[in-house]
DNA sequence: TTCCATTACGGGGCACGTAATAATT
DNA sequence: AATTATTACGTGCCCCGTAATGGAA
């Protein structure tokens, strides 16, 4: 039993049980993979592929047990190296964060201006997609932490914890109709042509079904990936937007545009903080997040050199 | 990086950062350990232990992080073989239970015996010891679970669940004068020459406690490490004992020994059932555990699949 | 003097690569 | 025909053991 066998089961498994893909991916040859995982089967007395002659088919039960482990013990292997980084080069290292537009755009950016400032050895590298895409890169262990809201699905290998809430607001151009409304309803708003996010995203479809659960179908005009877009189609008389109040704070005018709280008729949009479980969070991840958010929560972030209950 | 590494540092620190003792104890000779930690310190670029010239003196902080995150490999290779066990052959294996006296004697007789009649492949084998003794079994991975009073200190490494709660009786000879009070009371205990638990056992302190916060202190004539030693003392009429219901069921009256309820005079009892966390717990633990205690909660003792937080 | 960690040196096993083979799509 | 897993065979590296060295107790 070694490492590298842990490897192979894992990388096999990430390449959807294709051996020469993941002999590919190591940059060894075939036929490594394939006797190393034969000797480590034999070793252990069980088949942990199923096979069919000469092509795997699936992970056995008792294989989905053991590539589990392996991850984790892959998991420590780079912990122990993520250690000795720690203490031997405290303030040195890279920091990979992956978050969504809005954040990319108009949160961070004075936030990593802060933090450059006081960690200068630390190379920050921030990745922008969607809350899913992200959540592929954090469990794939390209990024260190996230920011954005919940991804769809589960993800056992990750933790998240709350970090803000966002509220929805319109965005109309100056003298809009629904200006003059005491109150904004859903069914005032359904009148237009709605500019807002993608179908598939976070925050389109919990909009989308806001109108449904109302029994309303507005028109969409247009679906964008991100608020400026929204913005820019706002602009040009598409439609009213409906963004998160991080895009576009109720009191900044910009382009002509007019901003109405519409908290009140789309649920709230909760922004969580990501990491991979079982990782050793170096000091200076920390701190970063110290930056974005001092009084958030880290506990559940500890350091895992505790064994797991 | 590979897992003998791991195994030499583990040993190297379970032997007190004695190089040659690991050796010994691994089968290996002494040089090997001395290599593989350079070669690992160099290839990780940190000190894991501190040395004068010739001699080891402690872990490096960074030694620390490093040890425990080893430990946590090793344990993982051992649950893939246990892994392996698990599905290859599911109902064969061994099962190591550590406990106490008044256990080992009356309560798991029957439970064994149950449990072997539907397990006659799982080979069972029972240690009896002191709770303390018992946690470093545990903890050393010499047996694989526990059954016994909390032990003193922490235990970072052991789940414990609490099991059965055992409250403390008087024994004392027939037409002993006791037996005549309504109500027990220390202040009429403390009259007479009292039989219970070593000084330092989790049942002879909290008797001494109970004693001392009272004011009161009694003459021990004997002090003995189990019940029975206890029982055979008292009715050689050398004291009255204080032992818990578990070993005399207060409806039993044997060798002329008669039983007093004195639950409201000492704290309770608790027993706990333990385990070594991280390890995988294979079906026939848990079936054990269900002739235990049909009603214990093992939801703590969850299969160790799932990454640490 | 004894114990203990480190350095030096030689051997054997094992993991790797190349090449060939067999089964599947 | 192309892709993919397995078997066969030769090689180099790495880990180990023995022996020797140098500090510490």
């Amino acid at each position: 039993m070694n490492f590298n066998q842990m490897r192979y089961i894992s990388e096999t498994i990430a390449h959807g049980m294709n051996i020469s893909r993941a002999a590919a991916a190591l940059g060894v040859a075939q036929p490594v993979i394939s006797r190393q995982i034969q000797l480590l089967e034999k070793e252990l007395g069980v088949t942990i592929f199923i096979r069919s002659k000469k092509r795997i088919l699936d992970l056995s039960e008792a294989g989905k047990a053991i590539a589990a482990t392996a991850r984790r013990m892959l998991n420590d292997a780079e912990a122990l190296r993520t250690i000795s980084a720690e203490y031997s080069k405290p303030n040195e290292g890279e920091l990979a964060v992956a978050t969504t537009y809005a954040h990319a755009r108009y949160a961070l950016p004075r936030v990593i201006r802060r933090y450059s400032a006081r960690f200068p050895s630390i190379k920050v590298s921030l990745f922008e997609a969607t809350p899913d895409e992200i959540a592929a890169w954090l469990s794939a262990g390209r990024v260190d932490l996230s920011i954005s809201s919940m991804p769809a699905g589960t993800h056992d290998d990750l933790t998240f914890v709350p970090y803000e809430t966002l509220h929805r607001i319109i965005l109309v151009p100056a003298r809009h109709p629904l200006l003059k409304l005491k109150v904004l309803t859903l069914d005032a708003l359904a009148q237009y042509p709605i500019v807002t996010f993608h179908h598939g995203s976070a925050g389109g479809d919990s909009i989308e079904n806001a109108f449904r659960v109302s029994g309303l179908t507005p028109r969409y005009s247009v679906r964008a990936a991100n608020a400026d877009v929204i913005k820019a189609y706002v602009q040009m008389g598409l439609g009213v937007g409906i963004v998160s109040d991080l895009a576009t704070p109720l009191s900044r005018r910009e382009g002509g545009l007019r901003a109405i709280d519409a908290a009140h008729l789309f649920p709230d949009h909760e922004i969580v903080v990501g990491m991979r479980k079982g990782q050793y969070v170096r000091n200076y991840v920390y701190e970063f997040l110290r930056c974005v958010a001092p009084k958030l929560d880290l506990t559940s972030f500890k350091k895992s050199s505790a064994v797991a209950t």
